[in-house]
DNA sequence: AACACCCCCTGTCGGC
DNA sequence: TGCCGACAGGGGGTGT
C-alpha cells in the first residue's frame, strides 16, 4: 500500500496512542523481515518513550528519549494495527493473520501496536537520532514533495538536462522522495504530461521552470494533499492503523484503469497501459503529451 | 549517467 | 477444481 500519502496516514493514525507513551514490551516473530533486525533491538526499545513520531518520504521515524530513532519502512505491503490490550494480553489470540505478524509493541497505556508484512519488504532500523541524516537508507532522499519551498523551479533545478523519460525521473526518490507508481501516474495526468516525455523538457535553456514545471508541481502536490485527505489509498484490502479503510482509490485518474474512458473532462480518449522500466505505467495518450 | 534487467518474498488472480 | 504464470504499492544491485 504505501506511497508518501499512506505512510502519512498510518502515521497519523499510530500518534495518538504512541507519542509521549512508553514502550513497554516489544515481541519479534522473527529475526528477520527484510534485514535482520539490530543487534538487540528489543532491548534497545523496551522502557523507551516516544517523544514523536515523524515521517520522512516514506520512512516513519519515532524519536526515543534514548537518544536513538526507530526507522520503520512498510515496503509494499507493510500495515501497522492498534487494538486494544486486555489485562495480561499481549499476543494476539484474535489476530486474522498470526503468521505475519512480525513485531508487537505493547504500549504504556494500553494499546497493542502490531506490523504485519506478508511479502517481508519491509525493514526497520535503530539508529542514532543526531546521526539520522547519514543513515544509508535516508541519507541520499531527495525533496520532499509537501514541502513549502516544493514548487516549479525545484522541479526545473532537479530535472535540468535529464533525458530519463518524466516517469522514471519521478520515481527516482534521491530527487524527489515519496512518490510511487500510483501517484506518480495520477500526477502526470492531472498535469496533462506524457510520461515519456523526457524529465529536462520541464527545464528552459538557463535551467528555469517551463509552464509544464509548474502545472507538475501543483499535480503533484494537490494529489498527495487529496489522497492524505482521503485517509490514503487501499487497495488488496489494506487498512488504516485504526482499521478504517482510505477512498483515495476511487479517485484514480488512470491507475489501474486500463481500457476506461479518460476522466478528464472534454477528453475523448480511454486509458493505456504499459510497462515503464519494469512497472506499470497508466496514462491517456489523448490529453497526455 | 541512464538504461534494462535481476533479485528479495508471498499472496492473489486470471486463464486454461 | 487445480495448476501455473503473471503481477503487485518498494528499492537496491549489476552489467552494458
Amino acid at each position: 500500500m504505501p506511497e508518501l500519502p499512506e505512510v502519512e496516514t498510518v502515521r497519523r493514525g499510530l500518534a495518538p496512542a504512541m507519542v509521549g507513551a512508553r514502550i513497554e514490551a516489544v515481541e519479534l516473530g522473527r529475526a528477520d523481515i527484510r534485514f535482520p533486525f539490530p543487534p538487540r533491538f528489543r532491548e534497545r526499545l523496551t522502557g523507551k518513550r516516544i517523544e514523536a513520531l515523524d515521517r520522512r518520504a516514506k520512512y516513519l521515524l519515532a524519536r526515543l528519549d534514548s537518544g536513538e530513532t526507530l526507522i520503520a519502512h512498510l515496503g509494499m505491503s507493510g500495515s501497522f494495527r492498534i487494538e486494544e490490550a486486555f489485562v495480561g494480553e499481549f499476543h494476539h489470540p484474535r489476530s486474522k493473520d498470526p503468521k505475519h505478524d512480525h513485531v508487537v509493541f505493547r504500549i504504556e497505556g494500553g494499546k497493542i501496536v502490531t506490523y504485519n508484512d506478508p511479502r517481508r519488504f519491509g525493514f526497520m532500523d535503530l539508529a542514532a537520532t543526531d546521526a539520522l541524516d547519514r543513515h544509508p537508507r535516508l541519507a541520499g532522499l531527495g525533496c520532499e514533495p509537501l514541502a513549502p519551498d516544493f514548487d516549479a523551479a525545484r522541479i526545473a533545478a532537479l530535472f535540468a538536462g535529464l533525458r530519463a523519460p518524466l516517469k522514471a525521473a519521478l520515481l527516482d526518490q534521491k530527487r524527489i522522495a515519496g512518490l510511487g507508481n500510483i501517484y506518480v501516474c495520477e500526477a502526470l495526468h492531472r498535469a496533462k504530461l506524457s510520461p515519456f516525455r523526457p524529465a529536462g523538457d520541464l527545464a528552459n535553456a538557463r535551467g528555469g521552470p517551463t509552464r509544464s514545471a509548474g502545472a507538475l508541481a501543483k499535480a503533484i502536490r494537490a494529489v498527495l494533499e487529496q489522497a492524505i485527505e482521503a485517509g490514503g489509498s487501499t487497495l488488496r484490502d489494506h487498512r488504516q492503523a485504526d482499521g478504517a479503510l482510505g477512498y483515495f482509490q476511487h479517485s484514480f485518474d488512470v491507475y489501474d484503469r486500463e481500457g476506461a474512458a479518460c476522466r478528464r473532462p472534454g477528453c475523448r480518449g480511454a486509458i493505456v497501459r504499459n510497462a515503464q522500466s519494469a512497472r506499470s505505467t497508466f496514462y491517456c495518450p489523448t490529453c497526455q503529451v
